[in-house]
DNA sequence: GCACAAGTTGGGAGTGTTCTCAACTTCGCC
DNA sequence: GGCGAAGTTGAGAACACTCCCAACTTGTGC
């Protein structure tokens, strides 16, 4: 589906995307603070136009990664149709933790957003599928039953940073402390938690103010 | 211990707390990003002085976090002197984990350089106690064995990251991201690793490289 | 109380980034 | 092939920050 109102020129069309391509390679290699100048300067354009096309920043990184609501359905939905509840929900939480580590940039916005970043699609959409993961785990008795949908972001944080961290020196190591984390989530291993578990507007409130 | 050399001259003494003082609440509140001359203004002098005791901001960062080290080694020598090996690692990662809550700037530095930040005193102490409360937890074989002390800066990692998106909205929450952590490196929790933990030299350079 | 080393000042040069806009170029339709 | 709208340019204003230094002030030992 094209966007929107008038359609661009096709001038104006091919320097959006090579804009778009500049800044998903950038992004990628170098986070989501590259200037933007370089961004304009890697596409051949100036940054005026850049500007013209995205007139924040913000703008731009959606346009970047408006593509990746819809990645995270296709696993979503990889996931649910595995027959073992348990084993769709760490091929979900593996899939996505393997993007986050594959392209800083995106690791940069889960962190900086949680899961389900982009506004572009429907971004009910993918907490839908992923709280049905969960719930399809809590049925079968593998999920710890205190576990919410809202203590996912633990992992996204988590795993966000330990990327971060280690892609230099060892860049697998994250798996490592995902099925940690996993090992805690297991039916077996509950032991009561000291705090209730944050409330899906708290979790909206959060993702909101925490930029 | 005085810190070295020649004693500084009376007001420059003072002048040079006043600025300690004024990072360290600075920094507590607003992460160790605060400009330089914010630090100076507040602590009222000019940026010329600040400059003249702490020619880098990690020359100042150090100077405020300094006391941390010791801190650390409190917290570690109550760990171990509770009888029960698994109370004592919780302890200990329960209290440090709240240093972080309580203090942005402390936050930002662990979540940048791993527990034992600092260098004054003596780095190694803080890892020699903490590898300590470990290998306890391991011979009553309450801890998996499997968990390394480099593990152990996962928590580090996640819980800075948890620490710095929630608490605007639910300062405590962070208690439960620990504890389903925790729940996953008691020893009955174990399932197998995909990946070799951290050798030592390689969390050294981690931290190194990583700023 | 004097002299001079020690310390401070504050403005300014340097850097890096975002954002703007008036002048210019290009596209696509007639 | 020419016109007007759409799009682009690139230099520069604005901002925020770090770092520097020549002129000044202050503390301390004599």
């Amino acid at each position: 589906m094209p966007t929107s109102a008038r359609p661009l020129r096709r001038d104006a069309q091919r320097n959006r995307d090579l804009l778009v391509t500049a800044a998903r390679e950038l992004f990628a290699a170098r986070g989501l603070d590259v200037p933007l100048d370089e961004i304009a300067r890697t596409a051949g354009v100036s940054s005026g136009t850049l500007y013209n096309h995205f007139p924040s920043r913000d703008d731009l990184v959606d346009a970047v990664f408006s593509d990746r609501t819809a990645t995270v359905v296709r696993i979503s939905e990889h996931a649910l149709s595995l027959p073992d509840a348990w084993s769709g929900l760490v091929h979900f939480l593996e899939r996505v933790c393997e993007l986050q580590a594959a392209d800083r940039g995106y690791n940069d916005l889960v962190s900086r957003r949680g899961p389900q970043p982009t506004p572009a699609g429907d971004p009910a959409l993918g907490y839908a599928m992923m709280s049905r993961i969960i719930e399809r785990a809590h049925e079968a008795g593998v999920l710890r039953p205190d576990c919410t949908l809202e203590d996912m972001v633990f992992v996204t944080w988590g795993i966000a940073r330990t990327v971060e961290a280690t892609t230099a020196v060892r860049p697998e190591v994250w798996r490592r402390h995902l099925a940690l984390i996993l090992d805690g989530f297991r039916a077996p291993a509950a032991h009561p938690l000291p705090e209730p578990p944050l409330r899906p507007d708290e979790l909206m409130r959060i993702m909101r103010e925490f930029c």
